[in-house]
RNA sequence: GGAGCCGUGGUGUAGUUGGUUAACACGCCGGCCUGUCACGCCGGAGAUCGCGGGUUCGAGUCCCGUCGGUUCCGCCA
């Protein structure tokens, strides 16, 4: 018999009722009557069901049809027919119909799988990793790969209509001080020498504006040598995207329009209008955060106008020291235990906080530990500034403006997500922008830059780059989506003498700045294009996109948080001889 | 580098103040069953409790260490 489909199971509908179909597939499971035998069999398409009557039978055909198990791998050539009055399964995409075998070819006997693959979510993850590929049969995992294919094609579909340009740029290239940690790469060829897997393709997709190529993107792995989380694979992929005569409205309006069309494309949804923007300055003040979940409230409030005289200690060395009080109000929180209560505060000290002081708020008084040290009117001007009703709680912190930020920006997303106040079918979009040039590192004793060397300041900052540093704003933007950084971008700067002078800045001397990046700069020298992009995490957006909550669950073929792929069992000790050639030898 | 949680038949879990045959569900194997769809019914096999050490007459249970997974901090745009 000739074995080859003639159509998906997942596509078998009343249309081709009466017709002679042939399907391929793993049998997912098998209800064995006796004198009757019905099989779900699946593809990538979905399921459908296959009945084996022995009045319509080869007793051979029948016999062998008894010998399936789960994930056996077939071909059965059938009638497809409706299903009896009543047999209908409303839950199955062609449960309308099933197909009555004539024939049967097993293709692939299986094993017993170590896990059930239709309940493969509740599996210890190392066994689900070990043996990935089964786990990938799963609705779940196929549903994400499914998806993660058609956003990467949306994707496509918008740039290429845009006039964009898919161009791929090396994997082996030159190590970098800046960011992240490389990966490097032992070249045999040059014993001692090593090549860097990218952190990104930042220079050579800025050296493509200066080709004249306008318009480039390229959907590419990236690799960063750091610790992994959730949302964190030693190597992911980006979305990577860079404009020529562009400034940084063109950039932010045209890749609005890419993520609104593939949310629209791939989940129905509509955005309305433009996205809306935030400064960076903003973000830290209204929510303590550069990539704030604007999907609820309990907005950070600043009270030091109305404590300046307070004669309780901690509000009046803060005060006196230039420092902020800040605050939430944790609506409903109020019957929080001292136990929930004495959490909360570890996690604030956990993020870097003296303290937290919190404030119930009951009818027409407060129940607080610092009350007795605020004056009625203080305890007052506290409330209502958060707007604190009976069953509230309040939580304050006394610090800099970065630790406040910090602490209660973090308190902020636990109690949102504790008290309920996430409404988890919202895509809130929003755009940070004008984000600081540089930041002080203070363990590196120097400034170093907030998004990337080549990121330009705003026009009326270039001064500061030389007189004060810290305070120079960037033409930088990032996508935020429900408090998840999707994206982030700049405008690149393109003139060789603004580039030294951010160099210098970073404390780099021209030798060094020279030595490391000479032919970028040199670049520059032969007639670049304003130009600036931006580059999208492309695995986190599949996973919001999917609702998942680890980008683990959206990659075919991950790693575990320790970095290693269990499945083939990598990073794994070479041959000496590999070694050998390398010029590499074993410290220990 | 640090902290938390998890680890018991193939899988998911239960396992009392440490006590003798480690329980349940799913899966698997066998039997019965012609309209099931998480099929049903009957029977069966399957575990040195992640690994190592210690305390104890006795450890799945207590202690120490270690390995693996995971979450978070540091790190990372």
């Amino acid at each position: 018999m000739d074995w080859r489909r003639t159509h998906f199971c997942g596509a078998v509908t009343e249309e081709l009722a009466g017709q002679e179909v042939v399907v391929n597939g793993w049998v997912n499971r098998r209800r064995d009557l006796g004198g009757m035998i019905f099989v779900d069999l699946r593809d990538r398409f979905g399921l459908v069901q296959i009945v084996f009557d022995p009045n319509l039978l080869d007793d051979g055909v029948f016999a062998q049809a008894e010998k399936l198990r789960g994930e056996f791998v077939v071909s059965v050539r059938g009638i497809v027919q409706l299903r009896p009055e009543g047999q209908a399964n409303p839950n199955l995409k062609t449960g309308k119909v099933e197909i009555h075998a004539r024939d049967l070819t097993i293709l692939s006997a299986a094993k017993t799988p170590p896990f059930e693959i239709n309940r493969a979510e509740d599996v210890d993850e190392s066994l689900r990793l070990k043996y990935r590929y089964l786990h990938l049969r799963s609705k779940d995992l196929q549903d994400a790969i499914i998806l993660r294919h058609q956003v990467a094609a949306e994707a496509r579909n918008f740039l290429n209509e845009n006039h964009f340009l898919e161009i791929e740029t090396p994997m082996l290239i030159r190590s970098t001080p800046e960011g992240a940690r490389d990966f490097i790469v032992p070249s045999r060829v040059h014993p001692g020498e090593f090549y860097a897997l990218p952190q990104s393709p930042q220079m050579f997709k800025q050296l493509l504006m200066i080709s004249g190529f306008d318009r480039y993107y390229q959907i590419v792995r990236c690799f960063r040598d750091e610790d992994l989380r959730a949302d964190r694979q030693p190597e992911f992929t980006q979305i990577d995207v860079e404009m020529s005569f562009v400034e940084q409205e063109d950039v932010m309006g045209l890749m609005e329009q890419m993520i609104c069309h593939i949310i629209k494309k791939v989940k129905g949804i509509t955005i309305d209008g433009p996205i809306p923007r935030m400064t960076y300055q903003e973000a830290m003040e209204r929510y303590g955060s550069d990539k704030p979940d604007t999907r609820f409230g309990m907005e950070l409030v600043t009270l030091n106008e109305g404590l300046n005289d307070s004669e309780f200690r901690v509000f009046a060395s803060t005060i006196s020291t230039g420092g902020f009080i800040r605050g939430i109000n944790a609506e409903g929180a109020g019957t929080f235990t001292r136990r929930e209560i004495d959490q909360l505060t570890e996690k604030a000290e956990q993020w870097g906080a003296r303290g937290l002081i919190w404030m119930a708020v009951e009818e027409g008084t407060v129940r607080s530990p610092i009350a007795k040290f605020l004056t009625e009117g203080e305890i007052n001007y506290i409330v209502e500034s958060l707007r604190g009703k009976p069953g509230d709680l309040l939580l304050l912190v006394a610090d800099s403006f970065k630790v406040t930020s910090e602490v209660l920006g973090r308190l902020r997303l636990l109690l949102g997500e504790q008290l309920g106040m996430i409404d988890e079918n919202r895509f809130d979009l929003l755009w940070v922008v004008e984000w600081p040039l540089l930041e002080y590192d203070e363990e590196a004793g120097r400034y170093v830059a907030a998004h990337h060397p080549f990121t330009s300041p705003l026009d009326e900052d270039i001064e500061l780059l030389e007189t004060d540093p810290g305070r120079a704003r960037a033409k930088a933007y990032d996508l935020v989506l429900n408090g998840v950084e999707l994206g982030g971008g700049s405008i690149r700067i393109y003139d060789r003498s603004v580039q030294e002078k951010m160099f210098k800045a970073l404390g780099f001397t021209m030798d060094e700045a020279m030595s490391q990046f000479g032919y970028f700069m040199e670049a520059f020298e032969y007639g670049a294009p304003p130009h600036g992009g931006i580059a999208f995490g492309f695995d986190r957006l599949i996973m919001l996109l999917a609702g998942r909550d680890s980008i683990r669950d959206v990659i075919a073929f991950p790693k575990t948080v320790s970095a290693r792929d269990l499945m083939v069992d990598a990073p794994a000790p070479v041959n000496q001889s590999q070694l050998q050639e390398l010029k590499i030898k074993m410290l220990d």
